[in-house]
DNA sequence: TAGTGGTCTAGACCACTCT
DNA sequence: GAGTGGTCTAGACCACTAC
């Protein structure tokens, strides 16, 4: 089934993105020009649109149409050197939304780190962009003793960069879990995606320097926004 | 769009799946047989399977059918435990095959590891197997220079194992790159899954502790069957 | 050879976005 | 209100697997 037309028009359109110009901007035309164009169905032409966006060299704003996706981030969830940083640093524009903060119980993260599953967290929620488009949605929580007065900074920024310097912490014992998902609804609706829409889930645990809980967090990407690097030395 | 019938259907099936006798076995029944059974068409049927492919609870193998996926493979790339040790540490049987062996040139390792791109590498692909599911296809291009008469040993055990017991190498400077993709047309055929699958990519670039180039690979897993997980210690 | 999933057609209606 | 993607129907044929 490799002569299948859908894998034919994949190549085609594929062709067509390598030309910046061909759709004259970043959105492609609509779903019923393209099929009309190509001479096949609306069926036929999103069997292609999917192949494509699991490439991750378009994908779509949900509702609104398809666009054309701009290379991944480059992203190492074992160092902190800021969200904002390490965006701009590729030549990218981050920007950061916190949607909500409050002090509660969460099961996962108590488990997580170990504590009593009524231990209250600070919590963050918040969004985060990269030129504009909603790539990130995460929750963070933190162990109130090991930063009393969380609540009342500001956290646009780094959240680690904060742990460090106003409380001094070293993020000593760091433990990641990383897998594919697919976004439930609230996490596809803060990012403007259709529901079940692929995505990529990583958690954080994290103990400072004499084992005792700091955080947990857990952050859900667009699938295909970033690329993970780890750089590691002699941990062998 | 939150009552779409079919996912109405995931949330069924998803029930349905809870339930491990509820298909007499791992195999569900033909689709044309579920959607009869839910009253619908295939179209529809099929989204809520892709749901529910997506999120891990079940696959397919290529034109044989969907089957219900046992739970993901935990597994650190950061280390070489060797596949066959973690896999049977998590009461899952491995297996191992050697698809080809040979000595040429590669690009992409070339320059991963910053050598002349008509250095020559020993290569291995290989195929590897979770309960007789295969899930993961690699290659791997070491330099020859620091280990030379690797080919003639036995490959369906640990590499990093033997690089470290027959030539004492310490793989000390360890570079990891993780993204989403979609299976090439050899992998998708090795792996049994159509081509387009939905795969993640894990490439390793490794240096001894001299940091000289040492082994350059590329694994290509079936996206859900495994978990990564990184555990850190004062690398702040 | 029978049954399976893979692909495809030619429509349709709806919810939402854009302006 | 016009246009978009999201969902859905009711079929069809083909390539491949399993027996």
């Amino acid at each position: 089934m490799s002569d299948a037309y859908y894998l034919h028009l994949t190549d085609r359109l594929r062709e067509l993105l390598q030309d910046p110009a061909a759709f004259g901007g970043d959105r492609l035309p609509a779903e019923r020009v393209l099929a009309e164009r190509f001479r096949t169905t609306r069926v036929t032409l999103r069997q292609a649109l999917a192949q494509l966006e699991g490439e991750g060299r378009i994908h779509r704003s949900n509702r609104r149409g398809w666009f054309v996706s701009p290379p991944p981030l480059d992203y190492d969830p074992t160092r902190d050197a800021g969200f904002n940083d390490y965006v701009k640093a590729q030549g990218r524009q981050p920007r950061t939304e916190v949607l909500l903060t409050d002090t509660r119980p969460h099961r996962p993260a108590a488990e997580a780190l170990g504590l009593p599953v009524d231990q209250p967290f600070h919590h963050i929620r918040r969004r985060r962009f990269v030129d504009d488009r909603a790539v990130l949605s995460e929750s963070l929580w933190v162990v109130p003793e090991r930063a009393p007065q969380l609540l009342e900074g500001d956290f646009t920024g780094s959240l680690w960069g904060q742990l460090r310097g106003r409380w001094g912490l070293t993020l000593a014992h760091r433990s990641l879990r990383l897998y594919s998902e697919t976004l439930g609804a609230q996490e596809a609706e803060e990012l403007g995606v259709a529901a079940g829409t692929a995505g990529l889930s990583v958690r954080r645990t994290i103990f400072d320097a004499r084992r005792r809980p700091v955080e947990y967090d857990e952050e859900h990407w667009l699938h295909n926004a970033l690329c993970i690097t780890v750089d590691l030395e002699n941990t062998a």
